[in-house]
DNA sequence: TTGAAAGCGCTAACAA
DNA sequence: TTGTTAGCGCTTTCAA
């Protein structure tokens, strides 16, 4: 039978106060103390979180919505949120959302019924709706009200890069292909700071943005690509974009950095030792993970934080735009 | 103020009990149900978990215990794993080891804390010393003990097909590139299976096995087909490590399909709609989320399982082996 | 410094 | 069918 407080109390011969304070580190006679461990130790005691989590009302356990775990920016983030968490003893429970705002909202009720002290949510739904103010939530790359919380790269700054390092590269034709979510976030930003230089240094990119869903994706990018023939530099929404662009362009027999350079974002790898799929606006990961993680707790524990985090992203060199001398 | 049950009781005139009742769906006249429903939904109420886990120690939670999330093989096991769960009303724990024991073996003993009623677990340290027979746990691609169950893709017959891909499609020096962990599992049988295929032709491989962890991996496979130069079909004990010799050969100007063939292992892919990254054997990792979900619930409320799992592989074709007709 | 005791919100056994 | 009540194992006053 698993040995309670009380098992543990009459056997160290004390009252389970004290032994509740021997647990949560409350100063105590040395010689009780003794007895105590000692206790526990025999009986193989390991406190009830739930009882404890009863009284409390905290499960040191924080939630991570995101669209799917299936997908290496998401997995990059997670482990990243794990390894913060664990490090302050805090648990990860995990939900692959896909889009479906039933699951989101459905994990935002567990707050409630204090299952997790909070959540930390990439989510692509209008969830705002059901966070009320009190309710510890940080939101990644999605602005919504004044109330949430939220981290985020620099996403406008990314483009901009993407566009100098493309023109740095002598591309003389640019482009912008991406997709636009129906829900407001902050990767629309990205086609804003690529328009912003190329305004600054008098280009006209061309344009190709769907709206998400997208169907029939190749179709479109090979229309968008007969009809713009001379490109030689695109900027691509983010990697996984960014790989189909490269699919379709070699059905035009066009390959990248012979005939056309290409920018992705994200900074995706399929794993840690890999390489990047592609030069590309790499996100810093491990820092919004870190972020995330400070503000969650701060909110948690009532301390200051700040409601808008920016971090900063840079462009690294991939197989897919010419190397050049700095 | 958060509602409790006895709010809910006392708004509906009824006793805590009939409102347990209600909430846990036993029978209730339908008049009182209503009063009661009409309660909850005014005050918002919504059970405690905590409460309720006291009770009942139970926490409709499992912990899935894994190397790195960052990996598309574990990536796309945990998301499996988490959609079975949730169809079934249960909530996901995700552990991220990083090889690390200590890790591990804390995950475990939160299940003694009441914290998780079971865990899946692909590990590759002694953890087994940790779990006893009554805690439920089952392992993937880990035989340990008798006493642990445990669930597995058909290694050796992954690495028999892949065997016979390679000789269907006219390789005639084959070769065996693996590395082999210090603690036993599943994916050894790869490397058998390739023998007996091997051994049943009167083929005689070459073989490049390394123990993990591999120190200057790349050094190793030049070295190795600096002295093998005349492989033309290559079997990786994963894709990763097929993608590591892909890589190494290119330095040597062997590019696969003209020079060589290559099958990898698990069927990786960067997410849901990218494609194989090589010709592999994929692993059902769906199939294998399943059952182990399965398992792991039965083994939870005591029904009947199966100790071993061994589910079927299949041999996909990629851009790294020739297509030929059937 | 410590023990005793009151509950946290729920479930389930027992009565009615 | 329903209300009452005794805990589940812990934390946290309140006294001693």
């Amino acid at each position: 039978m698993k040995a309670t407080m009380k098992d543990v109390a009459a056997l160290a011969g004390v009252g389970v106060g004290t032994v509740s304070r021997v647990i949560n580190g409350v100063r105590v006679k040395d010689a009780t103390r003794e007895k105590v461990t000692a206790a526990i130790k025999e009986l193989n005691y390991e406190p009830d979180e739930y009882a404890r989590g009863l009284k409390t009302n905290k499960s040191n356990t924080i939630a991570l919505i995101l669209p799917t775990i299936w997908h290496p920016f998401f997995s990059e983030f997670a482990y990243f949120v794990e390894d913060e968490l664990s490090e302050r003893n805090y648990k990860l429970l995990l939900c692959n959302s896909d889009g479906n705002a039933e699951k989101e909202k459905e994990y935002i009720q567990m707050v409630k019924q204090s299952k997790v002290d909070g959540i930390i949510g990439i989510t692509y739904s209008d969830v705002d709706k059901y966070i009320s103010a009190n309710l510890p939530f940080v939101s990644i790359d999605r602005h919504f009200s004044e109330e949430v919380a939220y981290v985020t790269a620099d996403n406008f700054m990314g483009g901009k890069i993407a566009a100098t390092e493309l023109v740095r590269r002598g591309c003389q034709k640019l482009a912008y292909i991406g997709g636009t979510s129906p829900y407001p976030n902050e990767t629309n930003n990205r086609k804003q700071g690529f328009y912003e230089f190329c305004l600054q240094e008098e280009i006209i990119p061309s344009t190709l943005d769907m709206f998400e869903p997208i169907a029939h994706l190749e179709e479109r990018l090979l229309h968008f690509f007969a009809t713009h023939p001379d490109l030689d530099g695109i900027f691509a929404v983010n990697d996984f974009m960014g790989l189909k662009v490269i699919e379709a362009l070699k059905k035009l027999d066009k390959y990248p950095v012979k005939d056309y350079q290409i920018i992705g974002f994200d900074g995706v790898k399929m794993a840690a030792d890999q390489p990047f799929v592609m030069s590309t606006i790499v996100q810093p990961v491990h820092e919004m993970a870190y972020h995330s993680v400070q503000t969650i707790l701060a909110m948690i524990s009532n301390e200051d934080f700040h409601k808008r985090i920016l971090l900063p992203v840079a462009f690294q060199e991939g197989s897919t735009t010419k190397a050049i001398n700095h």
